[in-house]
DNA sequence: GTTGCGATGTATCGGACCGATACATCGGCC
DNA sequence: GGCCGATGTATCGGTCCGATACATCGCAAC
């Protein structure tokens, strides 16, 4: 999850920790309340050591250091990140698989949302239907809940399931919105297609 | 956050394991998907070490077993875990000790929540008005998101924005009656107001 | 001018919780 | 008689969070 994340935002431009995480909580901030950084910094090692990104090297521009404690644990200036070319094709891998953990989890439907940009119709399809079903899922489990149930519940309990039952129904139009969306080929809005070619 | 939900279940009735999630699924799927297993034993094993619940003694009726295997390790019938008097208290105390976690989490507030019957008007409000506030905080996050940079955003991600920020605005909406229903000492219900009194 | 303070920035540790898995029993259905 | 799905207990590895620590920088107040 957070490995998709983070790559495909590094897959825009190169950033440092800090920035990751705020753009991190702002881009995924509808589904998902922030990301730690006792999340963000092991994943960085791990996503480094499995090559996926590599540490400094921005593309043109500030070399290096003006002295001699530039980067490393001395002065411990800010390390910035940089996707690889094994990393980009790692993100596309990720993107299009996408099983149920997808669809179970708000994060993961989150993160995978806020990519679509970047993602083959047909996934995207396969991704709304299937967060689809669990919303459905859930919703079908609440209302059981509310006419099977309703007078063992105290008002509070019952308020919640309602309020619930709502934010479900509400979610599955939304999703069929987008589904028929997409079934038309008219995306929300069809974007500037390509930002930047590989390499 | 689960040592709160547990005792609250064994609260109201003596349960084992399985049906311990069951209900924990159902009272509390408007905000939380479920509770694992993973979870939920070794929970279980911890506020039983605490000295919060114990294992078997149902009140009365069925006194153990017909034969010999009933609820040990051999034959491992279901294990029946029972709050115990210290258990209640810690359960006053959880739901009283209402810190930012309450508010921060849908999971903990959730579970808060669904609580509110047993817990005093005060401590009910306090939560309410915290989880507002969070909310609203989320809910401005993505105003600012969709007011200054909405041109620099492709459609998905701004659709992504649209429904988080549709969503913590009804939230606000919800919480905002719920306040004021608490103001007016109109709870949803009046319910029963004790279903038992301690020891 | 220095002192303090909030934003920026990197990093770790313990713990909570999840997902997958294993295994055992029971009831019914073919 | 055998299979299968629901019930039931349990563990393991892994992901992610919350708290915390610490260091730097700019700027504003004094």
């Amino acid at each position: 999850m957070l490995d998709l994340a983070i790559l495909g935002l590094l897959h825009e431009s190169p950033m440092h920790g800090y920035e990751l995480r705020k753009q991190l909580t702002t881009k995924l901030g509808a589904f998902r309340a922030a990301i730690s950084y006792g999340s963000l910094y092991p994943t960085l090692r791990r996503l480094q050591s499995d090559g996926w990104i590599s540490e400094g090297a921005p593309p043109a521009g500030m070399p290096a250091s003006p002295d001699e404690v530039p980067l490393l644990t001395g002065k411990r200036g800010r390390v910035v990140y940089t996707i690889t070319a094994e990393g980009k094709e790692r993100f596309q891998e990720l993107l299009t698989a996408a099983g149920p953990e997808t669809y179970d989890s708000e994060a993961g439907f989150g993160v995978h949302f806020a990519f679509f940009a970047r993602t083959d119709p047909a996934t995207r399809l396969r991704i709304l239907e299937g967060r689809r079903r669990r919303v459905e899922e859930r919703r079908e489990g609440m209302r059981d809940v509310l006419s099977r149930a309703a007078e063992r519940l105290d008002a509070y309990t019952l308020e919640l399931q309602r309020h619930g039952l709502d934010a479900c129904e509400r979610e599955v139009r939304w999703l069929e919105e987008l589904i028929a969306n997409e079934r038309k080929g008219t995306t929300p809005q069809p974007p500037s297609a390509d930002p930047e070619r590989s390499s």
